[in-house]
DNA sequence: ACGTAAGCGAGACGGTACGTCATGTCTTATA
DNA sequence: TATAAGACATGACGTACCGTCTCGCTTACGT
C-alpha cells in the first residue's frame, strides 16, 4: 500500500486533465461526463486520473477551484453606493450564468455539492467561504457607513441577497434578468413591510 | 412505430414502481439509484418501466408528483400574524429537510431539475407553481391586511423568504435551524436598511 | 389446466400462421425468425400460436409437413434407365437447394432436426420416411430389372446416393452442380474398385 | 475506432473461455448456450468475450479448432488393406458421435456452419479441409496400390464414404453402428451394380 | 553516470448497469 | 370459448464505463 509522490507529479498532465474536464462538462453536461472521455481528451491514461483524484466530483471540483482561484480574488466594489455596487455584482453573476458553457459547468459542480457531503464541505471552505467573506465584508462596510442596520445578521443578509439569484438560476424558476436582480437588491434593502 | 395504450396500463405495476423508486432513492441516494434495482424491488420487468417513463429522472419525478399531489393541497395558515405564520411553515419545511429519507429523495428530484430543462418546466408547472401560488396568496392577503407594502413584487418577496432556506438546505451552507428561518423571516419583512 | 378444443380451431388462422412462418423463414433465415414476427405477419395473436404449437421448431416443422405433403406424393420416375432417372431427380433436388428461399427454409428445418430429437423422430416418420420409401422402391425396381445387385442393402444404397448431395448442400463443402450429382450417381452405381 | 491489441491478450482468459464454451455446450446444448453463461463459467467479463469473438458461433468454432487442432494431425492408417483401414477410422468416428458430450458439442458446430456462410468457409479451410486431405491422401495411396480405380474422382469418393455416416448421425436417420459403417465401406468400394 | 524506482500513456481485465429485444403468460374486449 | 391485441415478468443480448491491473517508456534521483 503506497501513495503517489506529489513531487514527481506531472504538471502537464494535471493541467490537461483539469482543462479537459471543464471543457467536456461544458459540452456534454455533467451526467454524461465520463472519466474515460476525460482521459481520452486529455491524452492521458485513466490511471493518472485515478491516482490523483478520488472521484469524478473531486476532479471536477478541483478544476473549478483551480480556474476560479486564478481569476477572482478581488474584493467587491465599494463606491459608497451599496445598492449600485450590489446590482453591478449580481448582474455580472447573472450574465455568467447565462453563458451556456459556464452554465453547464457550474450546474455540474452544484450537483456534485448537492449529492456529496464531503465536497460540500470543501466547497464551503475553499470557494463559497472566501467569496462569502468578501460579500460579508462589503456589507459590513455598509454598516460602518450607516447604510445598513447594525443589528442585522450579516449571514442572513448575504443569503437574502444572493440566495434568490442562485435559486432562480439553478431551478429555472424564471428568467434571470438584470431587472430581477435589481428588484432583489432593492427589496432586500428596503424590506417587505410598509414604511 | 407503436406507442403503449394507457387504457391497458396496470395500475398495480405503476404504484409498485413509484413506491419502489421513492423508497430506494431514500435508501441509496440518487446517484446509486438504478432502473434495474427499482424493477427488482417493485417485482416488475424493466421493460414496464421503460414503456411508461422516458428516464430515471422522469420516473422519480412522477413519483414525487404522485405522492406530493396526494398529500398537500391546503392553503398556508392565516392567523393574522404574518411573521408567525411564515415561521410556522418554514420551520415545518426545515424539519422535513432534516429527515434523512426525505432529504435524499428531495435532493434527487432537485438534481434532476438542475440537469434537465424539460423536467424543470414540468416541475414549475405541477409542483412549484401551485405551491408558489399558495405562498403568493398568503402574501397578498398580508398586503390587503396592510402588513406588507403594496408596491412589493410578490414573486421577489416569495424568493426572498423561501430562497435562502432552500439554498441553505441544498448547498449545506449552514445548519437549517428554526433560529435561522426565524431570522430570515424577520429580516425579510423588516429589510436590511436602518429604520 | 385445460387444453384447447380442436373442434373450435380456426382453420383461417392456422393457414395464415403456417404460411407466414414459411415466408418469414425464407426472408430472414432461421436464427432471426421470431414468434412475434410470425404472429404479426399472420395477423394473429401470439397466444393463438402458443395455443397450438409447443415451439418454434414444431411450428416450422408443421408448416413443412403441410406444404410438402400437399405437393409431392408421386413415385420416382422409372424409364428403365436407372442412372438417368436418378440424375434427373437429384438434379431437381440440387436446383431446389439453389433457390435462396427454399434454401433458407430447408436449412431451418434441418437445424431443428439436428437439435431436437423429438422433431427428428417425427421428421423421419412423416417426411423422410415416405420419401425414403419411394427412393427405396425405385431401387428395388432396379434390382428386379437386374440393374442393381441383389445383395445390396437398400438403406445403405439410398444413403450413398442421396447422402453426399444433402451433405454438400448443408455444409457447403462445394458447389452443388449437375456435374457433381451425375458423378455421384455414376460412382455409386459403378463402385470405387477397379473392374 | 480502436481494435484490441493481440499482444496484450490474456492467454489465461482465452483458454478459460474456450474451455467453458465447450463444457457448457456439452451440458445444455447449443440453443440454450448463452454468452453470459460462458462468461460466468469462465470467470470473465462479457466484454472480454465480445472483444475477441464476433459471435457465439465464432467462439464455439474457435474452441473446436483449438482443441481439435491440438489433438489430431496424423495421417490415416495405411496397413495395405483399404477396407479394413476405412472401417477402423469410421468406427472410431461413430464412437465419438456416440459420446453424448461430443455429440452435443459437434452438433453445435454443425448448426453454426449450416446457418453461417462465413463460418462454413472457415470450417472448410481450417478443419474439414485438412481432414479431407488426409482422407483423400489415403485413397490416392490406394489408387497407387491398384486397389482403387484410377479414374474415380477422389472428392466424390470421399463424399460417398464419409457422407452417409455424417448424415446418419446428424439427422438421426438410424443407429450409427459399426455394422452400418462397415456396410457403407463395402458397398462404396464394390459399387451397387451387379458384377 | 547510471541504475532504479516512480509517474506516465495505453489498454485489457472482471464487473455492473444500461436500454433493447424476444419469450411465453395473462388480461381484456370482440365475435 | 377461441380470437386479436397487447401489457406483463423474465432474462439474454450487446454496449458503455467503471475502477484495477499490467505493460513498456521516459524521466529524475540517489548512489
Amino acid at each position: 500500500m503506497k501513495s503517489p509522490d506529489p513531487a514527481r507529479r506531472s504538471e502537464t498532465a494535471r493541467r490537461a486533465i483539469l482543462t479537459a474536464a471543464i471543457d467536456l462538462v461544458g459540452e456534454v453536461g455533467y451526467p454524461k461526463l465520463g472519466i474515460e472521455a476525460i482521459a481520452q481528451a486529455a491524452g492521458v491514461g485513466k490511471q493518472t486520473i485515478y491516482r490523483w483524484w478520488s472521484s469524478k466530483g473531486a476532479l471536477l471540483f478541483d478544476a473549478f477551484l483551480t480556474f476560479a482561484g486564478e481569476g477572482e480574488a478581488a474584493a467587491l466594489p465599494d463606491t459608497g453606493d451599496l445598492a449600485a455596487d450590489l446590482k453591478l455584482v449580481l448582474r455580472a453573476t447573472a450574465d455568467e450564468f447565462g453563458d451556456p458553457r459556464q452554465d453547464l459547468a457550474m450546474r455540474a459542480m452544484h450537483v456534485e455539492i448537492v449529492n456529496d457531503q464531503a465536497l460540500a464541505a470543501e466547497y464551503l471552505e475553499r470557494l463559497d467561504g472566501p467569496m462569502r467573506e468578501r460579500k460579508a465584508e462589503r456589507l459590513r462596510a455598509a454598516v460602518r457607513a450607516g447604510q445598513l442596520a447594525g443589528d442585522v445578521d450579516i449571514e442572513v443578509a448575504v443569503d437574502m441577497i444572493w440566495g434568490p439569484v442562485l435559486n432562480r438560476w439553478l431551478h429555472r424558476t424564471g428568467p434571470l434578468t438584470h431587472e430581477y436582480v435589481d428588484q432583489v437588491v432593492d427589496t432586500a434593502l428596503r424590506g417587505l413591510q410598509p414604511r
